[in-house]
DNA sequence: GATCCGAATATACC
DNA sequence: ACCGGTATATTCGGATC
């Protein structure tokens, strides 16, 4: 017998004799390369109808048999089990097949049956089925036992396998061992067209920490020693492949590689007839359909950043888009080399590929700085990546590709088994277009405020609220009911679907709320730890379950959920509406004026008392909160502002701006925070909500008017003046055609490559037609100081300050500076 | 042809 | 299609006078 100590990164599953193994693609501790084999079993379950004879549907059941896919499908066996389900404990039959991939046909005869109620699991992936079954699971350290293959046996076999050990696994026990970090390759690719299949690959870089590599066939002299030449785009391809089969990466990092480097690879590689074969079977880049497809190379796992930043990062940055540049500039402070790619792309159209020297030289910079800025990105969320991937337990592939709803969902999966679950199905086509047309229920409660300026603000706010809200009041689809039990919580009476409802919570702890109080208890375990000894990949574990506590609540409203429930979803909400209204009134009753309350958030004005007033009352209120339900306090503010809507007199909800004791300023809602304003608009909005916090109004106001003046004699360049607005559709789908579709339009007849989805940039230009996106026109259309002045004046600039300056009762005439009114007028 | 108002649209908050 | 509802503001586009 012999021993490896090994991490887990890729999971797989090959076919041997008709049964199906399982793969298990790591590293050792010692940086080798190793693949294990081990074996699971492939079941699903039968529900049988009640009063079934168990004994003879299992004997019927283990008779199915059938011609699958060149293969004996068959029934190995079938095991009546005590199982629960939804709160029920069932009798079920395990029904053990031939092959994972058979479960489908055997499972259509088996439904057939008049004695089955339904069929559960046929739809769990079977790498999904090892992790559940055999716990061996991603980036956690084991020691395999086994057998290691001979060379002689893996040529029998056929297995030309890209590693230095292949092992045949007898026993697979965890083992602690220090952290991992993979060695990765980041590449990209710059093409002469954009479209795959259409054009060439001109060159092609790679990068980490050591590597800095161009490999490119189009010759130009005093090249940069990271350059290396090659014949023509067949021999770029095939370097390619050599150079990473010789590295030996445990990962290829991309940005947008899914859909575009790997299947222009590919493409180009069929071309040629070059097998892309960097899979470490030998196997070929594979390609797994979607929204955007995904792009798979065996054992070596593929990461696109785009796709985890898209999907999952996204929410936690400030960056106007998710481009490369914006995202790397945020995240790494760096950015790409700039180069006019359209031109580049214009002139190997006109020129028949040629370019001059210095331009393909920089060109070939711009490739390499790509290459670099993804490994950057990667070193950087990595550890977010690596964290929620063991805490999903699934595998990087996946989880780098996952959504909320799909970490959210294998969180509750691979933690079913202590509880005995058999999991619920993934809702059928019709049922999701069921769920879609159900009418929305009642969200969250939003005070609205009373504008004004206020001084000494409290904040409280209930930590992760509707998590702990699941939590306390044990909500799962199953513990619902509409009539008092007894030990049952109840929830506050609340309309959904057009009726008052009242409904109430058993107190047997449900799966889901169970496993969120762990998730929550992790965490604040995480962040004591952090406390103590911090470390980026603590505060990528804390990341990762905030991430799913807070996904949840919106998971049960989620139409492709297995355990979705709108009832729970409403349940939650007008819990939440419950607690915050109570919190409102506990805090006035102590004599303080709440002016402004969101969701799970309450702001009041300290007035004569003191802070430790209001944290003598946080304590009070936290005593009669349930469960682990707890209201913090978020700070203390020296001054608030609150403004009016533009229409009507009402108070502007989620627009409001605080500064705090240290002259920290943090503004939500305002158009200053919104990327579909011009900068000169947020930038002076900006400086008068500052302003206006620092007691310093009369400042604000001449401000404004200076901009406002500079903006009449046509002194403020243009790209002050850009507003740029998301293409969230089709240019064909639009039924009002706003300017930014104009100028969508516009790009494309220019034959700049334009998709939904791209931010389009545009300058309101002077003119007399009416509508304004008549005068929308590209920032590079409009000449310095040809823009309208009186659309920035009016639909720019006053708009985003008329609100601030009406709370001291100044009009937009004073701020146009004609009467120029001084605040002390007033 | 000016004006009003609702729908469509984009984006933010929690 | 790929987690939920609540909310504001802008522009269009049709109805109305």
């Amino acid at each position: 017998m012999e021993k490896e100590v090994f991490i887990p990164l890729d999971y797989d599953y090959i076919d041997i004799n008709d049964s199906a193994v399982i793969r298990i693609w790591g590293k050792t501790k010692d940086g080798r390369r190793i693949c294990v084999i081990d074996e699971t079993d492939a079941y699903f379950w039968l529900i049988p109808k009640a009063k079934t004879d168990l004994k003879k549907y299992a004997e019927k059941v283990k008779k199915i048999q059938l011609k699958h896919a060149g293969r004996l499908a068959r029934v190995l066996d079938a095991k009546i089990k005590e199982k629960n389900f939804l709160g029920e404990k069932i009798e079920a039959l395990q029904v053990f097949v031939s092959n994972p991939k058979d479960i489908s046909a055997i499972k259509d005869i088996a439904k057939e049956f008049p004695e089955t109620e339904g069929k559960k699991e046929t739809d769990i992936n079977f790498v999904t089925r090892y992790i559940i079954d055999k716990k061996v699971e991603p980036l956690e350290f084991y020691v395999v036992e086994g057998k290691k293959y001979e060379k002689e046996e893996l040529k029998a076999l056929k297995w030309n396998y890209d590693v230095d050990i292949v092992i045949k696994a007898e026993k697979i026990s965890p083992i602690q061992e220090k952290e991992f970090s993979p060695k990765v390759l980041a590449f990209d690719i710059e093409t002469d067209e954009f479209e795959i299949g259409k054009g060439h690959i001109l060159m092609l870089s790679l990068a980490n920490k050591q590597v800095q590599k161009v490999i490119t066939w189009k010759k130009f002299a005093n090249a940069p020693k990271e350059v290396e030449f090659v014949k023509n785009e067949e021999e770029l391809i095939k370097r390619f492949v050599e150079f990473v089969k010789e590295y030996k990466p445990d990962m290829l990092a991309g940005y947008f590689s899914d859909a575009f480097d790997l299947p222009y690879l590919r493409m180009r590689a069929d071309e040629y007839h070059i097998n892309l074969n960097l899979g470490l079977d030998g196997s070929n880049v594979t390609f797994i359909r979607g929204a955007i497809p995904s792009s798979e190379i065996r054992g070596l796992v593929h990461i696109d950043l785009y796709k985890f930043i898209n999907n999952i990062f996204a929410y936690t940055l400030q960056s106007e888009t998710i481009s490369l540049n914006d995202v790397a500039k945020e995240l790494i402070g760096d950015k790409k080399l700039e180069i006019d790619l359209n031109k580049i792309t214009k002139e190997l159209k006109e020129t028949k590929g040629e370019l001059k020297e210095a331009e393909l030289r920089r060109f070939a910079l711009y490739n390499l700085q790509d290459s670099i800025l993804t490994s950057k990105l990667f070193e950087k969320l990595w550890p977010n990546i690596a964290e929620l991937s063991k805490v999903v337990k699934e595998p990087l592939f996946e989880t780098s590709r996952a959504t909320y709803s799909n970490l959210v969902e294998h969180n509750i999966i691979h933690n079913l088994g202590r509880f005995d679950e058999i999991i619920q199905s993934r809702p059928k086509f019709d049922q999701i277009n069921e769920r879609k047309m159900r009418p929305k229920y009642t969200g969250a409660f939003v005070k609205e405020p009373i504008p004004g300026l206020y001084e000494n603000i409290g904040v409280f706010d209930f930590r992760s609220f509707y998590p702990n809200i699941i939590v306390s009041f044990n909500i799962a689809d199953y513990t619902i009911h509409e009539r008092k039990e007894k030990n049952s919580l109840e929830v506050p009476e609340f309309e959904f679907e057009g009726k008052k409802r009242k409904f109430y919570f058993s107190k047997d702890k449900a799966f889901i709320p169970q496993i969120l109080q762990e998730l929550l208890e992790k965490r604040k375990q995480t962040k004591a730890e952090m406390k103590k000894n911090y470390s980026s990949a603590l505060e990528a574990k804390d990341y990762a379950l905030k991430t799913l506590a807070n996904a949840t609540y919106g998971y049960f409203g989620f139409f492709g959920a297995r355990y979705y429930s709108l009832e729970c979803a409403a349940a939650i909400a007008a819990i939440a509406r419950h607690y915050i209204h109570k919190t409102i009134e506990d805090i006035e009753k102590q004599g303080f004026k709440v002016m402004y309350a969101d969701t799970d958030s309450v702001m009041f004005i300290l007035g004569k008392k003191s802070e430790n007033n209001a944290l003598e009352l946080l304590k009070k209120i936290n005593d009669s909160l349930p469960g682990t339900m707890e209201l913090e306090l978020e700070n203390f503010y020296k001054r608030g502002l609150f403004v009016m809507k533009r229409t009507g007199e009402l108070g502007a909800k989620k627009k409001y701006a605080l500064m705090d004791e240290k002259g920290n300023i943090k503004i939500r809602g305002f158009e200053s925070v919104r990327r579909d304003r011009c900068d000169l608009a947020k930038d002076t909005q900006d400086v008068v909500l500052k302003k206006v916090l620092e007691d310093k109004s009369e400042e604000a106001l001449k401000y404004v008017q200076k901009i406002v003046k500079e903006l009449r004699e046509k002194k403020v360049p243009n790209d002050q003046l850009i507003i740029k607005t998301q293409l969230k559709k089709e240019i064909e789908a639009y039924e009002n055609i706003g300017p930014h579709v104009v100028v969508a339009k516009r790009m494309r007849e220019l034959g700049l490559p334009i998709k939904e989805g791209a931010l389009i940039e545009y300058v309101i230009a002077k003119g007399n037609e009416k509508l304004i996106r008549e005068r929308a026109k590209l920032p590079e259309e409009v000449k310095a100081g040809d823009y309208d002045i009186d659309y920035y004046i009016n639909n720019q600039v006053l708009p985003a300050v008329e609100s601030i300056f009406s709370v001291f009762k100044i009009s937009v005439e004073d701020l146009k500076g004609k009467k120029q009114k001084q605040l002390k007028d007033f």
